[in-house]
DNA sequence: TGGGTCACTTGCATTACGCAATCTATTTTG
DNA sequence: CAAAATAGATTGCGTAATGCAAGTGACCCA
């Protein structure tokens, strides 16, 4: 599998962010509440990139800003990305309400969807919002 | 998301390992291929007892092994660990023929019963032959 | 032009990991 | 029944990864 890649504490967390909560920026990732220190998401952006997961791209507007997307290999995770968080949602209390995490279960496809939409359309919406902390 | 269990490069190969390859042993586990260190995989399988993905009981016949099984909640992760096969399957070329995993990919559904068929009749025989590695 | 923001980078202490050897309990062999 | 083998796991030790605080250079705004 590929965990060479994810085969640690962030990288599916930044994926996730980028994919669902809109995230786009250095200062996003680093504010996102998990508490990774700078230089590991540093690290872990430039694997990302490295492995053709992310892209990145000074934003248009603000030139110290850079602007991280994901790739089509980066968005084919969201299948992956949705049964890891529904099987937390079952599993970890603090997460969101059961009620809202069975009406996704019952409708997998249409979240995909959705957040495919969004990726092509370049929307940054959070597909879900925070609940806490849905980690 | 639930990284602070699989948040490393070993815990999710072991459950991938006792779901589909029909693993139970340590000793299973240590030859599997993939080079995990003893002490590390004794921790993790302490990990994911703790975390209540695995039962562990003696071997019925030799008491000196030790018989590895998921639990309702380890089977549970089935499909996240089905997306990230096919996820990898897809973008690493090394692992089984595409023939194989289409055909997987258009029968998800058909794939978790027998998953979960032979987890519930504690049959052992694995799901996928090993091509290579499929890592 | 000065202060603030942004994306990192650096230095350093702590923790995790990989490897080989070792230990205890149990089982098999002679 | 004693000796060797096997299974699961632990220990010691060197290396790599991580966390934290502080710093750097590019850029933006008043």
């Amino acid at each position: 599998m590929a965990l060479e890649i994810f085969g640690d504490r962030w990288s599916l967390l930044i994926v996730r962010d980028v994919m669902v909560r809109g995230y786009r920026t250095f200062q996003e990732f680093l504010q996102s509440g998990e508490g990774i220190a700078s230089n590991i998401l540093a690290e872990r952006l430039r694997r990302l990139r490295a492995a053709g997961i992310l892209s990145a791209e000074r934003a248009a507007g603000d030139g110290r800003k850079i602007c991280y997307q994901l790739t089509q290999k980066g968005i084919d995770l969201a299948p992956a990305v949705l049964e890891i968080f529904l099987w937390s949602a079952m599993y970890e209390p603090t997460a969101a309400p059961s009620a809202v995490v069975d009406r996704m279960a019952q409708h997998r496809e249409q979240i995909l969807q959705e957040v495919r939409r969004r990726w092509a359309a370049n929307d940054p919406t959070p597909v879900l919002p925070r609940f806490g902390d849905a980690r």
